[in-house]
DNA sequence: GTAAACTAGTTTATTTTATAAACCAAATAC
DNA sequence: GTATTTGGTTTATAAAATAAACTAGTTTAC
């Protein structure tokens, strides 16, 4: 079978937007992720739940002054996911 | 918002892999394509009929000798959905 | 100072999708 | 003839995405 099977995590379009946004900076915030994916919150709240369940990215909550402020960060395993995500993928795309 | 939306009938595994052979070749029928993609007969039924309500691809059933055989092609529409799905995918490829 | 609105999320419910299982009609194999 | 295979479709179930409702606290406007 020429079509190797697509990682489900990775498959979804927010979750994907996420990763993407993660692998191309240190960190990021849930309000700055929001904006940037143009999500819900509540959306983006069980999306990350699911990427951080799964050891792609990892969670912090802290507080910056007295806002409660979620950070996340790719791991290395979420690297080598959405690395071999792509690569799968790039068969589907290219005829 | 820098992430354009995937269309939701190309963004799943087995439709994408359909159109990936199809745009690839004149046509190909309802066999071939199950064996290429790996995929279920039935999977496969509900997911040709999607596109082919869409409007992404064309549909057409024959005999040949005494078995049915069902053709797939791809359509103009198709070709170009399928184009701009993957130029919209490659803003969250690359880093 | 208190009511209204806003921030930063989480939880729960609903809708949609994907997949699997069951089925059907005809053909071929035994 | 009946058992199996072929080429599918239909229906049922599981999983996912999304939206709506809610929580907990903060800031703003009177």
């Amino acid at each position: 079978m020429q079509y190797k099977a697509l990682d489900p995590l990775l498959h979804s379009q927010l979750r994907l937007a996420v990763m993407s946004l993660l692998i191309s900076m240190e960190s990021a915030d849930f309000v700055y992720i929001r904006e940037q994916t143009g999500s819900t919150a509540g959306n983006l709240s069980v999306q990350i739940e699911k990427l951080s369940t799964a050891g792609y990215i990892s969670v912090e909550k802290t507080f910056v002054g007295k806002k409660p402020k979620t950070t996340c960060k790719i791991t290395n395993k979420g690297v080598g996911a959405f690395e071999s995500y792509v690569k799968n993928l790039q068969q589907y795309l290219k005829p």
